[in-house]
DNA sequence: CATTGTGAACTCATTCACAGCG
DNA sequence: CGCTGTGAATGAGTTCACAATG
């Protein structure tokens, strides 16, 4: 498992997509699958499917395919999903407060546990999610007491950094940031980025050089 | 100008990301930049600017650098930002909503003009963001009637491929696709996809393979 | 003479094609 | 026999290194 070589960025953001379509097809009732359905599903190519999976074992039959329930298990192992997670959240704006609401994170395993924010306004407060509003200098405390692995930055970007700093204080390790500016994190910190500006300029980019309008 | 030649689609993202830096540095009273300087805060090598821009034109000078107002405004013309653009939401939950009030969209040019929803629970609500929610059913004449080029997508995904028929059929040929299905759509129209929980899928396996935890 | 613009070298990622195997 | 697993071939994207130049 797991040969020590170097593996695309690319490949794991697939292989969270090939489990998602597993669980839809274990959903619909099948049992086992080859690469060229699951890569058909996937919108990708076969062979990249198998040499995928082929980082980190051998999960198939040839002849047969792949178990839908197997294969599922194996690559939540793979992603280290195959566990709950605790998050916390700092800034509690608009989107922020929707996170909190999202069903989406729970249904897979990723619970916020606490909100923070820096505003004296906001502190205290209780939101219709059920949290209470916790003042970012607990954060470091709080972390320790609710085992939280992973932070989430909702705030404006011109309080992303200093929140970042807050998190690796905290120890916390792994942050997924909603904010438009590119945080710097230190290396034993892993940052992954959701910027949706960055993708509406891609879309009407490619409106106008791919579509022609 | 635009050079008959593949562009890496990571280009494209760079621009967006070098456009927002070159922003910053106008507000910070900078009036020349170098590729170094533009790569150092963009966390990429200052080669790959020169040739990401490389790829549309010749905007430095040589032995001086880029003009961080003029090298802004040719990347806004490249992204086909250099001009506003309407949009439709799709999906009024609790990011939906949320989405409706985000500032950081009407600051870049792209503006919410108009919500929509299939349950009639909700047409016909009006949202604190001033918005009244109107029936997915009025989705073409809508489009038309208020010049929506841009469609967001923030159902849940078992509602996620219906509603891109709808904008399909409405002519809406860019579509931002918040929810975590694959959705299809015709070559004539554009996707871009953000998926929170698969970037959390990529945070978790980092953290086990690079970081050790 | 500092910095751009760019062919060439290199590294990384995908796809092909088929041997290996249940 | 059919499908996986994988080395080899191809293709894409990044970085180097330096000639071109304001």
């Amino acid at each position: 498992m797991h040969k020590k070589q170097k593996i695309p960025k690319a490949t794991i953001t697939r292989l969270s997509i090939y489990c998602r379509q597993l669980e839809l097809l274990e959903f619909d009732g099948y049992r086992m699958v080859s690469s060229e359905k699951l890569a058909w599903l996937c919108q990708v190519n076969a062979a990249q499917v198998r040499k995928d999976l082929g980082y980190f074992g051998e999960f198939g039959v040839r002849g047969v395919g792949y178990d839908v329930r197997d294969l599922q298990i194996e690559i939540k192992k793979i992603l280290a999903v195959n566990r709950g997670w605790n998050m916390g959240l700092v800034g509690i704006g608009n989107l922020g407060t929707a996170l909190l609401k999202h069903q989406n994170f729970p249904d897979r395993g990723f619970r916020f546990v606490a909100a923070f924010d820096s505003d004296p306004e906001k502190i205290g407060k209780n939101l219709s999610s059920g949290f209470i509003v916790r003042d970012i200098k607990e954060l470091k405390k709080t972390t320790q007491e609710l085992n939280i692995g992973i932070g989430v930055i909702a705030t404006p970007a011109s309080g992303a950094q200093e929140v970042t700093n807050n998190l690796v204080d905290a120890n916390i390790c792994a942050i997924l940031n909603f904010s438009p500016l590119q945080i710097s994190a230190p290396d034993n910190c892993v940052v992954e980025h959701i910027d949706f500006t960055i993708k509406l300029d891609v879309l009407t980019y490619k409106l106008k050089y791919e579509i022609g309008l």
